[in-house]
DNA sequence: CTTCTAATCTTGCCACTGTCAAGATAGGAG
DNA sequence: CTCCTATCTTGACAGTGGCAAGATTAGAAG
């Protein structure tokens, strides 16, 4: 479905395009261990060696999809900073839910975001992504610690962090709950302690 | 260099292990990304086709090093708690910088562990470890609480787990200090604010 | 409008992978 | 000693990513 344009003329128009959609598509239906360029192609409708005229490499396109993943993936933090009103925790709180639920929602693109490939966050394009995520993050953290030391907000920012990527992946890789009891809502459960991060 | 068993003997004598040990070179060298069962085989003396009579498949291999990480991952964290004398949170602590240190000491095996395949935490052996090493830290955390309703142990020990796993794989993907100001051991300036993850 | 250049796409090839099938070898039970 | 069975080898197959050479066409240059 979706994108297999069939026209019949040599060129296909957009295929980069096409590649790209195609390329998310395939990684939401089989994920990314069974991800292939050669599928890609046949999905948008063309021949296996056409990609290479738009990209230097299988790890290439996955770069542009993860590099697009994380710019939807700031898009997502900045909105559930901004539609949250009261304390600087509620919205931190809020971003750390957003964090969680967009893991959640697009799990091989955001396996790709981090772990992507070989090298990581090597796009200057990812790593401006990522530095924006960051400083996000950094800056709801700052509002709830108020006039401290900068050190002192980088560490409490990247602890945040851990908490919240620790929680996505675990729920992603593992399905959480190791241990026998499971909550209903095991992210709302350990987010719940996030506050407690947060004093010294 | 290690088990390049180069017998002239037809039969190896104990190729199982071999090819364990040569996967988990292999892993060490270049990653699981360019990681390849006739490689394996090519470590071990032994031609393309001969590991399929010990394991099923590319993926069972790893499953059994995997296995096998998982086992070492719940002894070194047992060590570090009956090494440390002192508090429970002490031992707790100490138990969180083993389990990162684990994992940057062995990246491609805990990648392994956790996402590991397809099917993550299927084999009945990788199920029993994993269930250990939660009960390790699900007791560390109840230590520290103290007399507390299950839920709230079960509740705080998935946010410690999240915070160093999270900990853990930011510092293997990303080489974690996103942010600007670097610290001299990131980790332990993640780690400190483990304490605060235990107050209501 | 014609021409021609460069981008785009196809076909065909290479080395490589994991897995299967069939034959060679040898260790050990009887 | 014989024979059975586990182990290992050889050879094949479909599939992959990447490269090279040819086909096709869009669009600029004249």
């Amino acid at each position: 479905m979706a994108v297999r344009k069939q026209s019949k003329t040599y060129h296909h128009g957009d295929l980069r395009e096409a590649l790209v959609l195609a390329a998310i598509e395939l990684l939401k239906e089989k994920g990314l261990s069974s991800f292939t360029l050669r599928e890609c192609a046949r999905r948008a409708g063309v021949s296996h060696a056409a990609p290479a005229h738009h990209f230097a490499s299988a790890a290439d396109l996955l770069a542009e999809i993860a590099a697009r993943g994380f710019e939807r993936f700031v898009a997502a933090l900045g909105e559930a900073a901004d539609e949250t009103e009261g304390t600087a925790m509620a919205r931190l709180a809020a971003m750390g839910r957003a964090y969680v639920a967009f893991a959640l929602a697009n799990p091989a693109v955001y396996g790709l975001m981090f772990r992507g490939g070989a090298n990581p966050l090597q796009s200057p394009r990812l790593k401006t992504a990522a530095t924006a995520a960051w400083q996000q993050l950094s800056d709801a953290v700052a509002a709830v610690l108020g006039p401290k030391r900068k050190d002192e907000v980088n560490a409490k920012a990247a602890a945040v962090w851990a908490l919240v990527h620790g929680t996505a992946t675990l729920m992603l890789d593992c399905k959480l709950p190791l241990g026998p009891a499971r909550s209903s809502d095991p992210v709302a459960q350990i987010l719940s302690s996030l506050p407690g991060l947060l004093r010294p």
